[in-house]
DNA sequence: ACAGACGATGAAAGCTGCTGAACGGCAACT
DNA sequence: AGTTGCCGTTCAGCAGCTTTCATCGTCTGT
């Protein structure tokens, strides 16, 4: 394996883990600890993660100011954040990204704060944590704003989101099994299927006890998610199932 | 495991508690009790945690939120909320209304809230003081979110306002003199022609320093409007001129 | 095709700094 | 005042870091 590889690869891991120990990395990549260190001062140089005695930390535009406020009362799991990392690293900068509500792709959004986007959200509590980045574009649908959830909804919503396009949507979701994506919530699976029918790219963000729930109202059979990311603990079962419909899955 | 990933895992288990004993991290970290009290030590050093006796607490992020409503609610002077008071007499039960941005019209949201209304708003400030009322169906329009003025703006939010009917639009305005409505923010000047085209009432709240002020860009002619809310001290020859265009003119 | 240069790699040596245990002191509770 | 439990300090041991060097593969010029 080439260094090039080598770091790549590392950039890799650090979307799905805050640290990784010398030795780890060296036995993963197949080299010694000797290249895996020059490799993190690489890196480092390079802005991408700090070196730390035992290994690296992700160097994250910290999450925990530019975001909190809108997640305050949303405790952030560890598994969500983990995924949160993940799927924001399949977003490249320049792209125009639709964001659903939820407090799963709350945690992408944290992790987008670092780069230059044009984001699309129905949620205030997203919107509120991105507004003040300078880097991000934002623009809101309109619509109906739900008490609870506090996102928008209804024909003003579904009706502006069939007037754009968008790289990838990012979408949280209430259960996934054989018969397709499905929500509890009656209100916004009309603006969620606009979103899947506006994206170049759909990404489904779950963790793993979403799985062989069925929710209320079905959203969109499998076929319409390009990508799942969820989190390790997702059953072998399941992620054979999506990899049989042609999905792409990422665990965290 | 290694410091910095035990420092990781502290702060994410401080996300979703507030304390956390000396020996219970040792126990899920594995990780002698000096090594955890060292770490504690750093991380009160970094301002994450305060270290107690027999353990720490998170620090609560000191509320930057507070301090803008500080600020909002000083400068909101007596006059505008009289202003604000006096036009909100005006709205009656069931009403659909639609609330331009800009702080005297806020000062009239804030006594809307008694009211049972459907409030349409392209400021998020405004939004954010209404959402929790449960007598106020609330509706956004959609757009790019100006991250200076708070405001929705734009051909989405254009387009969704030209969809709707209201029986009312309660406008602040730059400047008003004898040519017409105007305001110095070039932006939001489409949307607020929109709200004034679909409003059956147009009420225009105005303290009177804008008077005889001409903004930089023409919003609408006088005759435009139907019905100005401003205070006590505005001139008389202001109110003969309105009057003269067949506008309502009330002083608070 | 061959020789030399260059960069990358892994091993070894020496050093730095982290770790856990032990101990004395102090705070909290009875 | 006594007991219990927690804290800060100290120190030996060791894991991990840096530096150095020999080796190997690749590239370049002749």
């Amino acid at each position: 394996m080439k260094a090039a590889e080598r770091q790549l690869r590392i950039r890799q891991m650090l979307e799905s883990r805050d640290f990784i120990d010398s030795e780890t990395l060296g036995r993963e990549l197949d080299a010694s600890e000797s290249s895996v260190r020059r490799d993190l001062d690489i890196l480092e140089q390079e802005g991408v993660l700090r070196r730390v005695y035992g290994g690296a930390v992700s160097v994250q535009v910290p999450p925990t100011r530019a975001f909190d406020y809108a997640v305050e009362s949303v405790r952030l799991s560890d598994e969500k954040s983990r995924i949160g990392r993940l799927a924001a690293g399949l977003i490249e900068d320049g792209q125009t990204v639709i964001l659903d509500g939820g407090s799963t792709v709350a945690a992408v959004a944290g992790q987008l704060a670092s780069k230059s986007l044009h984001i699309v959200t129905n949620s205030l509590p997203i919107a509120e944590g991105l507004e003040s980045l300078r880097n991000i574009e934002l623009t809101l649908t309109g619509g109906y704003l739900d008490p609870r959830s506090r996102v928008l909804l209804g024909p003003f919503c579904e009706q502006m989101l069939g007037a754009i396009r968008a790289d990838a949507v990012i979408m949280g979701i209430g259960g996934i099994n054989e018969t397709g994506l499905s929500n509890n919530n009656t209100l916004v699976v009309g603006s969620e299927q606009k979103m899947i029918a506006v994206a170049a790219r759909v990404i489904i963000v779950a963790d793993h006890t979403k799985f062989g729930r069925g929710g209320m109202i079905p959203v969109a059979p499998l076929a319409a998610a390009h990508i799942v990311v969820s989190d390790a603990a997702l059953r072998p079962e399941y992620v054979a199932m999506l990899r049989d419909h042609g999905i792409d899955v990422l665990l965290a």
